[in-house]
DNA sequence: CCCACTTGCCTAATACCTTTAGGAAGCTGC
DNA sequence: GCAGCTTCCTAAAGGTATTAGGCAAGTGGG
């Protein structure tokens, strides 16, 4: 008997590469089983369950994505750090799209607070530091970014704006010059 | 043999109140059988198969919300008629969480096309009238609300923003400040 | 009224995926 | 070179999806 050198580590990468493949939705244990050539019950000394491998899966995407958008915004600050941290979150979803789908799975309080999810929240912060907003209007600022680059990533992802002028990236970058607009002008609490 | 009076409809319908209970994700053919008390291969009568179902769901879910959406636009612009639409999201998603999650299942084009989908879109741009902005300017303000409503509310339905201050709803408010004074000044291209 | 026909729901069967229990073979260190 | 841990396996049970074929409940024409 051969053994196949399993691990946690490679079996998550393995389901990341599967999910950018075929969705993730369709990553399943037996599916990662079959890439490894090995019989499903295997992989239960490595995981939980079905549920732990995507779990994991969604932690990695999200310390990819923090680690790329924190090398992007090194030394960048104002509209220059906003446009570099949304590409980022663009390309990503672009080049891996199942890896984004399973960024964005729901995950319970406390691994979610343990996760890299809460580095991205930090430099989304971080970028508004160019921008001179106070607290709360910082926060309610996060969230905008947060919404915007979610919001528009997946709609992108989902075909929304595939068969129709003007071109994707068109929107996008106008999308951004409108929100260093209103970074810069936010309204004052009436 | 008494008959349950199944019909597409009623499945559907069915399907639609099981995601708003346990989630979209957890909707299956075999438990809408459970739920009519009837075998599972009772359905595939009205049902092509699994993602049918899920498909039909998300169409029944995209065309309450433009049905909600059109009736609160009626009468309104400007700021009015974009606080009134965002608010039907909203309220849509936290009301009928698995709802609104089918109505972000993806759909193949031609599906997407005959669906109520477009008519959300036509609502999206009417609110614009309110505003003065000319192609292509105006669909990049499409996609952008599109894109904040719908990441804001997923995000919210995620949990992202339950647990800290300032209120969620406090946020929104600001956050659809902030988009009407973007609409009003939407900076001309450099 | 009843016979034929259509329709609605059922049983049966196949094929996956998930998960647990327990066993055997490989590796490691003494 | 063997004790013990680890890795992978076989076996089994339970759930979901889907298809094929059957019987009984409604329906319409004679």
């Amino acid at each position: 008997m051969v053994r196949a050198g399993l691990t946690t580590e490679r079996l998550v990468r393995a389901g990341a590469e599967l999910a950018d493949e075929v969705g993730f939705e369709q990553v399943t244990v037996s599916a990662v089983a079959r890439r490894f050539d090995v019989k499903v019950a295997s992989l239960y000394s490595h995981l939980k369950n079905s549920q732990d491998l995507k779990t994991r899966i969604a932690l990695l995407a999200l310390e990819e994505l923090a680690d790329r958008a924190s090398e992007a915004l090194a030394g960048r600050s104002g509209k220059d750090a906003l446009g570099a941290f949304a590409n980022v979150y663009r390309d990503y979803a672009l080049a891996h799209p199942g890896r984004y789908t399973a960024a964005r799975h729901p995950l319970d309080t406390e691994t979610a607070t343990a996760g890299a999810g809460v580095r991205i929240a930090q430099l989304t912060r971080a970028i508004l530091r160019g921008y001179d907003l106070a607290e709360p209007d910082q926060t309610h600022a996060v969230r905008l970014l947060g919404s915007v680059f979610h919001g528009y990533v997946s709609l992108e992802a989902a075909g929304g704006f595939s068969h129709s002028a003007p071109d994707s990236r068109e929107s996008w970058a106008r999308i951004l010059d409108g929100l260093d607009s209103l970074l810069r002008n936010w309204p004052a609490h009436p």
